[in-house]
DNA sequence: GAGGTGACTGCGA
DNA sequence: CTCGCAGCCACCT
């Protein structure tokens, strides 16, 4: 199935606030729903992520872990090590499912998009 | 039409 | 300090 464009939904939102993730860097769900002004969804954010595989062009979800860094959604992407493995080809260290220096990388996008 | 789930987070005990 | 619970909104059965 295919989600109307007719008006933006809180994915389409997710969508770009992630695919403007910068190369080496990576936010938090709850960074992500409080720039979107829902703080308090952070599980949509999530959601979100989970079609991210059925969206063009295809969101760098592996930039997005949960608060502690850590890649709670791995196991969405096949199941493998691969979100870690694209963390790393893009400079991000991950040790044990974690995002090392994670406070350093972070981009939040409520502060970088701000005015 | 209604109920349950979910890649999370924050607060209380 | 750690463990547990409630809240948030959209999608699926």
């Amino acid at each position: 199935m295919e989600p109307k464009a007719d008006k933006l939904t809180f994915f389409e939102l997710v969508y770009a606030i992630v695919r403007l993730v910068p190369k080496g860097r990576v936010t938090t769900y709850g960074a992500i729903a409080n720039s979107l002004g829902a703080k308090g969804s952070s599980r949509m954010v999530g959601w979100a992520m989970n079609a991210s595989h059925s969206v063009k062009p295809l969101v760098p979800a592996q930039r997005v872990v949960n608060r502690n860094g850590m890649l709670t959604g791995k196991h969405h992407f096949g199941g493998s090590n691969l979100m870690q493995k694209l963390l790393e080809s893009e400079g991000v260290i991950v040790i044990n499912d974690k995002v090392v220096d994670f406070d350093k990388i972070f981009w939040d996008p409520a502060k970088e998009l701000k005015p």
